[in-house]
DNA sequence: CGGATTTGACCAGCGC
DNA sequence: GCGCTGGTCAAATCCG
């Protein structure tokens, strides 16, 4: 029980687990997720942020919050940056000051200039790979040993103009559960079309992200459970309910921590 | 030979 | 201010 509740806190996931274990605190699970566009276009909208100025023009609260990870506190090698806090409003500065030169600022950035972050959105699967098929060509461009979490291999869509990042890691804990978190939106369709992991494929599908209909008409069994660093916390304790599915991929006494 | 991966170095942000 | 950490770069290497 300590191990659960300790692995959710290092990758920052305790929504997640938190709704894996008593399905009541303020997390979705991976199915809720997929049954969101009953409830409206806020949470759809909310993902969609990423990449398009003018979106953030026209919506710069919701940017704001969907920009920053919310409600998770300290540590974890996924949440590192952009807590909320005081720099929101330098962050808010940046995002509209550099739009598309982010990439470029990277290795540049000027004195007073915080790295732009796009919204993340993590889950976990149950995988022998760690770097799971989803459609799209990804280059690794790193790999580092970081706290908590022993090699973290750092992807990037090979497309020219895409931008998307994901970061695959082995939960230090349980091994056989691999942290998938993508950055940023595909500009583009899905180069290859054979998906074997489905709900990965969701998870970086642009339609996805947009709230295209193909996303949900997808069976989305492998994630154990995910994690929207942009939303998830901002979302009523309502909406969970059914852990079926999550039963049927995780031991019953991984869901159960604490009993 | 071209593209992908590895890996050490570098840098910025953050906490103390 | 300094050290630690996470994230990225880029040269070297690998592989098909």
């Amino acid at each position: 029980m300590e191990d659960l509740i300790q692995l959710a806190s290092n990758y920052s996931l305790s929504g997640l687990m938190d709704y894996s274990a008593e399905g009541e605190k303020s997390s979705l699970g991976f199915m809720e997720l997929l049954n969101m566009q009953d409830f409206g276009p806020s949470f759809l909208d909310i993902l969609q942020v990423p990449s398009e100025p003018f979106v953030q023009t026209q919506t710069p609260t919701v940017f704001q919050e969907s920009s920053e990870v919310v409600n998770i506190p300290n540590d974890s090698s996924i949440s590192s940056e952009s807590c909320g806090g005081p720099n929101d409003e330098q962050n808010k500065e940046v995002l509209y000051g550099e739009g598309e030169e982010e990439q470029k600022a990277k290795k540049q950035l000027k004195p007073n200039k915080k790295r732009l972050r796009e919204p993340r959105f993590a889950f976990m699967t149950r995988s022998e790979v760690d770097h799971l098929e989803d459609g799209y060509r990804w280059r690794k461009y790193g790999q580092k040993t970081v706290k908590n979490s022993p090699f973290p291999s750092y992807y990037r869509c090979t497309t020219a103009s895409c931008n998307v990042k994901k970061r695959v890691e082995r939960s230090y804990h349980d091994p056989s559960t691999v942290v998938t978190t993508y950055e940023g939106q595909h500009t583009h369709p899905s180069p290859v079309i054979a998906r074997p992991n489905p709900a990965v494929a969701l998870a970086s599908d642009p339609a996805f992200f947009s709230g295209g209909a193909t996303a949900f008409s997808r069976p989305a069994q492998t994630p154990i459970s995910y994690y929207n660093y942009s939303t998830a916390a901002n979302y009523p304790s309502t909406l969970l309910r059914d852990i079926g599915l999550l039963q049927d991929i995780m031991p019953s006494s991984i869901i159960r921590k604490e009993e």
